[in-house]
RNA sequence: GGGUUGGUAGCUCAAUGGUAGAGCAUCUUACUUUUAAUGAGAGGGUUCCGGGUUCGAGUCCCGGCCGGCCCA
């Protein structure tokens, strides 16, 4: 059995060595396929009156052990929470008490049974008859040590603070931070809101291809891959757009999808390579609609994670209460940059404005890109409250329906909350000649170098071509709303498994 | 991609260019209601990797690897 504890495995030589111990001794813990457990630890606790002298079972890993002289104190910590276990030598037998002193560590995942009872200190406890430890921690756990300095303050003593190795290890970092198993849940309690909203408004849940021809939807470059049996190129989805019109098309009046998307960018506290995008489409519903259906859903959702309708964020108090504010792109921009929407209607104009501002113009071939540009970089830090952006250039904007009277302009709004673009939204063309001719401009920016301009969709349009009914659309970040609904500095705080640098060797 | 900052014991962190330390964790031991248990003792290091400067490098320089933050 030397083997076991053999160096350069990486694993702890102890721990091995217990665990060659305790195979020898014909307890061999990972032998064990199942466990029946009748109580949680936070039921035992909250039921403690119903409960009391009451024999339960629990299960969970070994947090705490405080072994004195023949008696023995551990906590062990499941699903729901921590609960104490008490054991006397006299009562559990020799065997099973030099377990706990010398087999047992912390990390290790336990079955007990016994009844529950309340010690002299007042903390309900599980009085241990038997005893199953169900699988061994070879490695040491950095669980940290929280507790109270003498003036009352809450310290947390070592942990696991290393973001790289809390990303990346995120098993880790779930057993052993609170706060990030919290934000992490948080994060799942969004999106099972998301879909209690949308379900309950008569939106039907649909998949659609994530391998796909030709990348659509929205502007940004997307991974490539191949298919073997049909050598052939495909893309990753950049978003889920088309293949839901298509669905709207063929007569599902209601959809959406919560979906992984994928795109070539770089990263940051805002971009993960994948993340998740809800998209949903009403047929017979437009701008207006989806308005209405963004803020009774942001309600919802923050309802759902906080019990009341406002929160905050990184200091700033966010009330999703008040009907949200509604702001024209260029009146924000007027606003906020203190230049003139007669000053953005020619190429030349917005270039001397670009100029004026020290702002370089190159790579600026649209005037609806520096439109854009100038409200990312003067109006969107102040859009704290949730905030309708209205009225986007129709240049950026290749699946948005003009608005009436002004073809420079769509019936398209972003939503904004904490400075952050959270979604967006069109009264969607239905008009596939419309459709075609936008796609033929977004096809010259892609001829002049514009990886992110939308392709050619021919198969799209000939689903448009049959009719498509006018439609209202909405997508938005799941990973982004999350952050900041959660108050998380990083989308990585909210993604279980972000993406990093594959580690080597 | 650029700037900046970091990588030291299992974890959290120290260490003027001069013998690598502490707390928690671990091991031994005492203790029959503890809870940051406590007391006594012990072990534990490729200082991310590779070069260089120096009598001497965790520390300074160069390159690389992997992160954090800011910017594009």
């Amino acid at each position: 059995m030397t083997d076991l504890a053999a160096e350069g495995s990486g694993l702890d030589p102890v721990r091995r060595q217990k665990l060659a111990d305790l195979r020898e001794a014909g307890r061999d813990p990972f032998a064990h396929e199942r466990f029946e457990v009748t109580h949680h630890a936070a039921k035992i606790v909250a039921e403690f009156e119903a409960l009391d002298g009451q024999t339960v079972s629990a299960a969970g890993r070994i947090t705490s052990v405080r072994v004195q002289g023949k008696v023995a104190f551990l906590d062990i910590t499941d699903t729901t929470g921590r609960i104490q276990l008490y054991a006397r030598r006299d009562e559990v037998g020799d065997d099973l008490f030099d377990d706990i002193k010398h087999h047992t560590d912390l990390g290790d995942i336990l079955g007990v049974s016994g009844f529950v009872f309340r010690t002299q200190r007042g903390e309900i406890s599980i009085h241990v008859r038997e005893w199953t430890l169900l699988a061994k921690s070879l490695r040491p756990l950095p669980f940290g040590k929280e507790y109270e300095t003498d003036s009352g303050e809450e310290k947390h003593a070592g942990g696991l603070k290393d973001p790289e190795m809390r990303y990346r290890q995120r098993s880790v970092d779930l057993l052993v931070n609170r706060d990030s198993r919290e934000r992490l849940l948080g994060r799942m309690k969004i999106v099972r809101a998301m879909r209690d909203y949308l379900d309950t408004h008569d939106y039907l849940e649909v998949e659609t291809p994530v391998l796909q021809a030709m990348a659509g939807g929205a502007a940004a470059r997307p991974f490539l891959t191949h298919h073997n049996a049909l050598d052939t190129e495909l893309h990753l989805r950049i978003s889920l757009e088309l293949y839901l019109k298509r669905l709207i098309i063929g007569g599902l009046d209601r959809v959406y999808e919560i979906g992984r998307v994928f795109r070539n960018e770089g990263m940051s506290t805002r971009h993960n390579p994948e993340f998740t995008l809800m998209e949903v489409y009403a047929a017979y519903a437009n701008l207006d609609d989806m308005m209405a259906l963004v803020e009774g859903m942001f309600r919802h959702i923050c309802r759902a994670l906080h019990g009341q309708e406002n929160f905050s964020f990184q200091g700033q108090e966010i009330d999703l209460a008040p009907s949200f504010t509604r702001l024209p792109i260029l009146e924000g921009i007027r606003l906020n940059a203190g230049v003139a929407p007669e000053e953005l209607t020619t190429l030349e104009l917005a270039h001397a404005v670009l100029t004026r501002l020290g702002l370089p113009t190159e790579n600026e071939p649209t005037v609806g890109g520096i439109i854009e540009k100038l409200h990312e970089k003067f109006t969107q830090p102040t859009l704290i409250q949730p905030t309708f952006i209205t009225e986007f250039p129709a240049e950026t904007s290749p699946l948005a329906k003009k608005m009436p009277g002004n073809p420079a302009l769509t019936r398209r709004f972003e939503i904004y909350m904490a400075g952050a673009e959270l979604g967006n939204a069109f009264s969607e063309i239905n008009d596939p000649i419309d459709q075609r001719e936008r796609f033929a401009a977004q096809s010259d920016l892609r001829a002049g170098g514009d990886a992110e301009a939308h392709p050619m969709d021919e198969d799209f349009l000939r689903a448009m071509e049959y009719g498509m009914p006018p439609t209202g659309g909405f997508g938005g970040g799941v990973d982004r709303l999350a952050i900041i609904l959660t108050d998380a500095p990083s989308i990585r705080d909210v993604i279980l498994f972000p993406l990093l640098r594959p580690e080597r060797g």
